[in-house]
RNA sequence: GCCCCCGUAGCUCAGUGGAUAGAGCAGAGGACUUCUAAUCCUAAGGUCGCAGGUUCGAAUCCUGCCGGGGGUGCCA
């Protein structure tokens, strides 16, 4: 059985359509005893005779064609003021994961470069997914996978190693598929201001190699900064090349060769993943013909190394949509490996197009005029990127507009959810200047209607949390702190909080505990989120 | 060709089997001796891409089509 919020006032808090799912069961075995036939506003009746008394229940009604709308008793709601004050953000918190340890492995960008912006729409969704798991009593490790090895970084590598040249003054050239951007010569500075000249000797054999450590080294601080620049902080720092180097890949290797999963045609060695996945003919490349492994190889190690070594029960993976036949593949993995596919979750989300004032930004890494997530992040701010980015589903695109985004005005809902906390702030901080002392309230006094209202909606919280973790779907929370501030600031302009007369002294300290407890639902919506929650603006 | 995602108000988007499809912004009209007007109130605005089907009930599920984006065996 389901119950429901209705979308209408009138229809109670919450609405149960029972009545009219189970009717034709119930018609079914009435006629099976030549009984009379029932109808749904029929059951809904005897259902509603046969409810339990409780205190959090209110009314019940039944309603045409067969619903069973219930409201919540209006005394219970108001008393629920002082368990969210006296509880704080534990009262919004659900157990949903029970200890359960889960891996959000995001962002994870090739460490040839900066993060350019689509990047941060991955930090925000990943780092959001894992702060609602924390909430819901999910143990949660964040990681960011580095690809360091393959062709990429040779690339990389030889480029950066032109440059130090080139700022030395030795006459050379960039690889012609190498890296052109200018931040290429930025990362040679820094070698050089560390180094000097002393990598100069080196052959090109050498240098290579050393210059792959070095760049890392140097993109892996500057990912590091950047992410904190939007408050995204990883765990763990994961290695591709330590899976070759630590024997996952050899161990992982030999078993899929052990279940007869590996094959050799056309000079590569191939995965035989056609015989986990039912509706696909399809295998894939495990070590390419120039006797390199693929990257599925390196997945098939990394998630082995995920579950196997390092025992998550759960993982979930961050992925932009370009990634999507690689996802469907994954399934084969975690069965070839024993695995239960259901414990890999891969979240796939589509890209941004960043815009200016309307005119479209390129956002490619190989052309030079990319532009970067620090950039944005410094126009911006990471509260209202975070805010925007989260806003839509994973699997819409989304179309940032970076004039929209800094526009410090009502067009902008960023500032609308901050602006009510920094209210609730601002109320709470004079009540406290004028020597107020609200612990002790009768909450049986709030009962006008945009209070109880409000009341609601705090009580949505989990609820919106439970989903968003259920569905992995980060979105439904800016939407719901919007929802949450403009009720408050309704209850706001209807209800004086503050007063000079003492006839209003009850029922002031009644709604500066409302109050207290808006802040707390808001302070911690936003903290899910990973946005401030400003004391004044 | 095949696979995945999207198509909802002028714009940006929620709504993933329930009742009268909702917000924000823009546009129209109104409200400031205020606990912060970065606000509130009112009205207006929709063939939910199109056509079938399943269901007591479909924006939601199924099929086909149209439009946009992405993917499609040795880059990741």
């Amino acid at each position: 059985m389901t119950v429901s919020r209705p979308r209408h006032a009138e229809q109670g808090d919450w609405s149960c359509a029972l009545p009219l799912q189970i009717v034709r069961d119930v018609n079914n075995a009435l006629k099976e005893k030549s009984a009379e036939r029932s109808n749904p506003l029929k059951i809904a009746e005897t259902i509603v005779r046969r409810l339990p008394d409780s205190p959090i229940l209110g009314r019940v009604e039944v309603a045409r064609p067969g619903f069973i709308n219930m409201f919540l008793n209006p005394q219970w709601l108001a008393a629920q003021t002082g368990e969210i004050v006296q509880q704080g953000a534990d009262y919004f918190r659900l157990p949903l994961g029970q200890g359960k340890r889960v891996q959000v492995e995001f962002v994870s960008a090739n460490p040839t470069g900066p993060l350019h912006f689509g990047g941060a729409r991955n930090a925000a969704i990943g780092d959001t997914l894992a702060r609602l798991l924390e909430n819901s009593g999910y143990e949660v490790q964040r990681e960011y996978y580095i690809n360091d090895r393959g062709n990429q970084m040779n690339i990389f590598a030889e480029t950066l190693w032109r440059r130090y040249q080139q700022l030395h003054g030795i006459d050379v050239e960039i690889p012609a598929d190498g890296y052109p951007g200018a931040y290429m010569i930025e990362y040679a500075r820094q070698i050089q201001a560390e180094q000097g000249d002393s990598l100069l000797s080196l052959s090109d054999e050498q240098a290579i190699p050393r210059f792959r450590e070095l760049g890392l080294e140097v993109v892996t601080t500057e990912l590091s900064t950047d992410l904190g620049m939007m408050r995204v902080y990883f765990d763990n720092w994961f290695s591709e090349q330590s899976l070759y180097e630590d024997g996952t890949f050899e161990h992982v290797s030999t078993l899929l060769r052990e279940q007869d999963d590996l094959y050799i045609k056309d000079d590569a060695v191939w995965f035989r993943a056609s015989r986990y996945l039912p509706n696909s003919d399809r295998d894939e490349v495990f070590i390419r013909s120039n006797g390199e492994p693929g990257y599925y190889a390196s997945d098939i190690a990394y998630h082995y190394n995920k579950f196997i070594t390092r025992g998550f029960d759960w993982v979930i993976n961050v992925w932009a949509v370009d990634h999507q036949n690689q996802a469907a593949r994954m399934p084969a993995m975690m069965k070839a490996l024993g695995l239960d596919p259901e414990r890999l979750t891969i979240v796939l989300y589509d890209l941004v197009t960043l815009r200016r004032g309307g005119q479209e930004v390129k956002l490619s890494k190989r052309s030079g005029e990319m532009v970067t997530m620090r950039e944005v992040l410094e126009e911006v701010g990471a509260d209202a990127a975070r805010y925007l980015l989260l806003s839509h589903s994973n699997e819409a695109r989304i179309d940032f507009d970076i004039e929209l985004a800094v526009a410090q005005n009502n067009e902008n809902p960023v500032y609308y959810v901050q602006y009510a906390h920094a209210r609730v702030s601002s109320i709470l901080r004079k009540a406290q200047e004028q020597g107020l002392d609200w612990r002790q309230a009768d909450l049986s006094l709030l009962q006008h209607e945009t209070e109880l209202t409000l009341l609601h909606k705090m009580l949505q919280l989990p609820e919106i949390v439970a989903e968003a973790v259920q569905r992995l779907a980060p979105h439904l929370l800016p939407h719901y702190a919007l929802d949450l501030a403009r009720t408050f600031t309704k209850f706001y302009d209807a209800c004086r909080v503050l007063s000079s007369d003492p006839a209003d002294a009850e029922l002031s300290r009644a709604r500066l505990q409302l109050v207290q407890a808006t802040q707390i639902a808001l302070a911690h919506t936003l903290e899910l989120m990973g946005m401030s929650a400003p004391e004044s603006m």
